[in-house]
DNA sequence: TCTTCATTGTATCGGGATGATACAATGAAG
DNA sequence: CTTCATTGTATCATCCCGATACAATGAAGA
């Protein structure tokens, strides 16, 4: 591995606000796994999350956006902020150069490096076959890991993971965010998946089914799903336009 | 009016982190309007929310609950985080003192001001009647202004304040937090009106009635409300044992 | 003292959503 | 042609919700 750009840390300063900084903890479902892309800075210290400082002229949700492009190469990707994480201690850039001791990453002399770090988290849903996990600016190479098996990351991030998780797990509960996993067109068995691998619990088919359909913001196409063994089930995609109308109606969209 | 303290801006910028503020919208609820809590910072310039940057031994939870302390006198009170604003041109510290040209507000030349301020917006409940508004340490005095009359304000204050009211319309769907409003025992017809109030729509009595007693959460006591010309209504206290048990059982408090 | 009246606690009733179960239809594999 | 896992949908008892009704209460006023 080989950092895919120099990092030059006096552009780094003169172009970010060095103290606010952005986490965007990225989910995806792969083989019935909950999966969260992890990030290796260097090789030689801990992975972390993707994320950068916000730039001079970006606000934080720019800022979680170009971050997801770099890591993944998607835009327009569910995203949402959910906690900012301002423990006094929760980050120093001395520990990233101490650790490394190299001239690369070590803030020139004259340069005033904060004391202090606010991360804003984030967490986005992105659709696993659409992304090819890549490094971002300072981030040598992203991976796919279950969300059970995260090691242990730089400064707070893995307290970053497990808000996040609970962030979806309660967002999932109130707004139909899971579709947002799946690729355009998918069949509700395959939704179904995407609830019980979230929510760590079985659900009963035919009610889900029924639940889903009666919200009336996934519209059935007229093609099913091909290359299965047994009954082709329908296709559905997300319907923004009906699920504005139902929010008018006063529906909501609690599971 | 006076300056209850002076404002040394040397002190001030030794002890925060300069960058990161909160902004608290303090909630409460009188003479059947909801109102918030407007701060004074000078008479000359226009008014604006509590608030204070992150000093450099809190995090930012400390300093909503700190500023909270500041402006009501109250502490132990319903505090929750709900976005944060970050547009890059928000606010500057000279957009005060220039309107002031005051030197108690200037930053003194040899201190490196930033051109950026992110705030993070929390929203408070309290009890109208328990609070004594004053002035923080920056603050000259406070007053509770109707939501639907508050004056043009400081920066994006107004948008913090309309957030604000949001999150918490979208908080009390989701969660039993109406309660935080009133004094500790209450009665069911109390707690409609803080419902009816802040969702700003009539509600049926008995059905209400019937849908917190089985939330059961709310104990009832042995006294009934004094002095009313009808039947006197039983007294509620919320109960937070009943509540984390309900929780456990995977209650939900939707409304 | 008695009547008035606004308010409160609770019961009831029909409609709609929910959990559990059943069953026919489908389509590749054998 | 049979097998078998999976899917779409129906059914039924139960629970929750909106709407309505009614007796009970307690100060105010006659």
């Amino acid at each position: 591995m080989a950092t895919n750009q120099k990092f030059n840390f006096k552009n780094y300063v003169k172009n970010t606000s060095l103290t606010v900084g952005v986490n965007p903890v990225i989910f995806s479902v792969s083989e019935d796994k909950l999966k969260v892309l992890i990030a290796t800075f260097d090789p030689r210290i801990k992975k972390s999350l993707p994320g950068g400082a916000i730039l001079k002229n970006e606000n934080a949700d720019d800022a979680a956006n170009r971050v997801l492009k770099e890591s993944t190469g998607l835009g327009d990707i569910f995203l949402k902020q959910f906690r900012v994480f301002s423990e006094p201690d929760r980050f120093s850039y001395s520990t990233v150069y101490n650790e490394l001791r190299e001239e690369t990453y070590k803030p020139p002399e004259d340069i005033d490096i904060p004391d202090r770090v606010f991360t804003i988290g984030y967490f986005a849903l992105v659709n696993f076959d659409t992304v090819q996990p890549t490094g971002g600016i300072i981030n040598i190479m992203s991976e796919w890991v279950d969300i059970d098996a995260i090691p242990e990351l730089m400064f707070d991030h893995n307290l970053i993971v497990t808000e996040a998780l609970n962030a979806l797990r309660k967002e999932l509960f109130f707004e139909p965010i899971g579709y947002n996993l799946l690729p355009e067109k998918f069949t509700m068995p395959e939704l179904q998946r995407i609830y019980e691998i979230i929510l760590d619990k079985p659900l009963t088919r035919s009610n889900f089914q029924r639940k889903m359909l009666n919200w009336g913001i996934y519209e059935r196409l007229e093609e099913r799903k091909e290359g299965v063994s047994h009954k082709r089930p329908f296709l559905y995609r997300f319907n923004k336009d009906k699920y504005e109308e139902a929010l008018k109606r006063g529906a909501n969209f609690c599971f």
